[in-house]
DNA sequence: ATATTGTGCTATCTGAAGTCGAACAAGTAG
DNA sequence: CTACTTGTTCGACTTCAGATAGCACAATAT
């Protein structure tokens, strides 16, 4: 099976262009529109077809793996990661957030910057304590 | 009455200071912890006594400025904005959503980037149509 | 009047970020 | 085993953002 995934690029934002492709990706894999175990087409080719860099291609590629939402393999290429689903409800918090911060006309740069300080004050998950794996 | 307000600065993150210096006051302005009509101290005072250049607390206070959080006037120097309020609600989801974004081991770095999409597609607030101002 | 305080401008230095080319290594497929 | 595919690594280059500095200026407060 083919699949289409709309990717637009805009070299003259100020947002790097993996990072607009990296988006991209990730809204979809978030969204579900590509599920776990698809694979996404060779650096090269995308690269080719998008007009960039391989660099830029891969570089986004492993920005989503450094988040863990894909893979990457030599030879193999680059695959949603399996464990992915079930992020509808977090898709969902997220436009209840920014309905909401945008009916009290604060800017996106000021959500992110009060999520990014949010994130500095609560390291890790609360209340979990990892026991030792029995070998 | 004289307030003290903790701001840690941080020259070895990555962060620009002058962002740290505005997420600070953001997060104290969003909590409450200062409230509207609140002066904040002159921006020459604020960069001696963190040892930092005028021009960046000033970079800071416009930042915020930008946002609509504070207002600056020459001679009067940082107030903050009397219609801040109410603002508890929101600070309340975002902790929420980064509760669960975390539980989800989504990074920081991702769910800032899903936010700047989710901005990017619903451009205007929704419903709201703004009529001619009567003169 | 005089001191205070933000604004505007120019200039400099440093480090990081983004993009790219070429050679390389791990895996796949025949 | 051989050839091909695909991500990885190294190095280089260019551009730009952040921070600092100094100075003159304008609006406001006392």
């Amino acid at each position: 099976m083919i699949k289409a995934v709309l990717i637009r690029l805009d070299p003259t934002r100020a947002t790097p262009i993996f990072d607009q492709l990296a988006a991209s990706v990730r809204a979809a894999i978030i969204d579900g529109r590509v599920i776990g175990g698809e694979r996404l087409p060779a650096a090269r080719d995308l690269a080719d077809s998008l007009g960039v860099n391989m660099h830029t291609v891969l570089r986004a590629y492993r920005v989503l793996r450094d988040e863990g939402l894909i893979e990457l393999h030599r030879g193999r290429g680059a695959v949603v990661a399996v464990r992915i689903g079930g992020h509808a409800a977090l898709a969902g918090a997220i436009h209840d957030l920014v309905d909401e911060a945008k009916l009290h006309d604060l800017p996106e740069s000021a959500l992110l910057a009060l999520i990014s300080e949010a994130y500095r004050w609560t390291p890790s998950a609360p209340g979990v304590l990892r026991t030792a794996p029995t070998r």
